[in-house]
DNA sequence: TAATTATGTATTGATAAGTTATGTATATTC
DNA sequence: GAATATACATAACTTATCAATACATAATTA
């Protein structure tokens, strides 16, 4: 096993939880920002988190602008209403997750 | 995404933990388990438990015995003392991992 | 009694979600 | 001028899991 590889399959309900509290995001702020929140345990690498962002614009979950920086671009991106939808599902599933690790690692004070 | 999914890199922590906490057991016993523990939220698959079981084992984490119970046979695993060590460090990180989780999806009460 | 479900271990092929490495480019700091 | 931070992106590879299948016995149900 390898720390970095626990969150396998939750970094989309993730993204999409930060989306949702924080409106417009760009790629690289998202990945401080879990970096940030999580003191440093958590660290989405680039080629986790665009290949996913790529995916969830595809499939109309956000939409993008691009917006120049000094001479940098910058790709923001916001939920749509849909996505809006969807993130409230599968937040909700990870909280259920959450529960369900925490109800095995921690049987006596989950409840 | 797909809700099974999310514990993709979280189930060799779950299975030790509980071979920890209930010492010999044996693979069906364990998805039953899991299944009860988390009232039906988690189910796994004997395509991932019993690959993993084979490895643990491989690596020295775990040791085996057959037993029969009236015709038919079970395989108990237990950890071995180098797994016990191994356990109480992957059970640590994903403490810290749900941790982490948390303070995402929950950043007000989390702390 | 025939069919289904539960118990029990195991493997195989496919998939998808990551990692590592690489590429491009500008800005800042030492 | 070298290293680090910012910023996006892709390609090749790894691997953990799923779905399906296989085999076998016991218990239940129609």
């Amino acid at each position: 096993m390898n720390k970095s590889t626990l969150y396998k399959g939750c970094l989309e309900p993730i993204i999409m939880r930060l989306l949702k509290d924080n409106g417009r995001m760009y790629g690289y702020q998202l990945t401080q920002m879990v970096k940030e929140i999580t003191k440093g345990e958590l660290q989405i690498t680039e080629g986790a988190l665009y290949p996913l962002l790529h995916r969830l614009e595809e499939q109309g979950v956000v939409e993008t602008e691009m917006e120049n920086i000094g001479n940098r671009m910058r790709k923001y991106y916001t939920l749509t209403k849909a996505g809006k939808k969807q993130t409230a599902v599968y937040v909700d599933e990870l909280r259920t997750f959450i529960q369900s690790l925490n109800l095995i690692v921690n049987p006596k004070t989950a409840g």
